[in-house]
DNA sequence: GCGACAG
DNA sequence: ATCTTGTCGC
């Protein structure tokens, strides 16, 4: 899949104050209706990328919902373009991100990245990023905290609390996906509303707290240590 | 000024 | 995220 051509420029910022600006201009874009329903959901992309030396490697695993299997594997590889800073993860993870997402053939219906939607002080997290330059649902999957305020869910499996803005406004979802392990802060990316999040998530839940899509693409992008010169599949 | 700070 | 060895616990 392609993005549109006109927003290639939200790609490459040369610094955080035009990053900042960008950031602001994409929220245009962003879908708050719920486009998707549990029952009728095929195709999720899990979406992860890692770095080596001057190099970013972004995997995205598509997995059938109702075939309950894999069926596409995409890697790609290219130089990183811009640092860690937090609040800016997107510009530095959209890039690859979006070279490896239009290398797929299949049609996710839902897209889920590592890091946080509306999570994010200017609801700009590396999910609703995704979303405003694909315009397909999208979902943040982060491991800590970045941004919202929240009460610590009980400790039973499924149990969630949840993640608002200092107004009150929901924003996502602070979620037990396993027994004794800390909790993951779910949120809405684009098109997509919290019970859907909470739903989909518990459901791509097996043995571990990281749902088996993301922890596949988190493999892929670390499995290359030795040979390998940028493909997989 | 101080603390917090996705990956 | 990455750099890294062993180690505690189910």
């Amino acid at each position: 899949m392609k993005i549109k051509p006109e927003k290639r420029i939200y790609l490459n910022a040369h610094n955080t104050k035009i990053a900042r600006q960008f950031q602001r201009e994409l929220w245009k874009f962003f879908e708050r209706r719920c486009l998707l329903k549990m029952d009728k959901i095929d195709l999720i992309a899990g979406c992860d990328v890692s770095y080596r030396r001057d190099k970013a490697r972004a995997c995205v695993c598509i997995y059938s919902f109702k075939r309950k299997k894999i069926i596409e594997e995409i890697c790609i590889e290219e130089k990183i373009s811009f640092p860690y800073i937090p609040t800016f993860l997107s510009f530095r993870e959209a890039p690859p991100l979006i070279s490896a997402i239009e290398k797929i053939k299949s049609k996710p219906e839902l897209y889920i990245f590592d890091g946080q939607g509306l999570a994010h002080p200017l609801r700009m997290g590396l999910a609703t990023h995704m979303g405003c330059l694909l315009e397909k649902p999208t979902i943040g999957f982060a491991k800590s905290h970045l941004y919202g305020v929240f009460e610590e869910p009980p400790n039973i499996k499924g149990a969630y609390t949840f993640l608002k803005t200092e107004s009150g406004e929901i924003i996502g979802a602070v979620l037990r996906t396993r027994k004794d392990t800390k909790p993951v802060f779910a949120s809405i990316g684009w098109g997509v509303d919290v019970a859907f999040v909470i739903d989909i998530i518990m459901e791509l839940v097996s043995r571990y707290k990281i749902p088996d899509i993301l922890r596949r693409a988190d493999y892929l992008t670390k499995n290359r240590r030795k040979n390998d010169k940028g493909t997989c599949s």
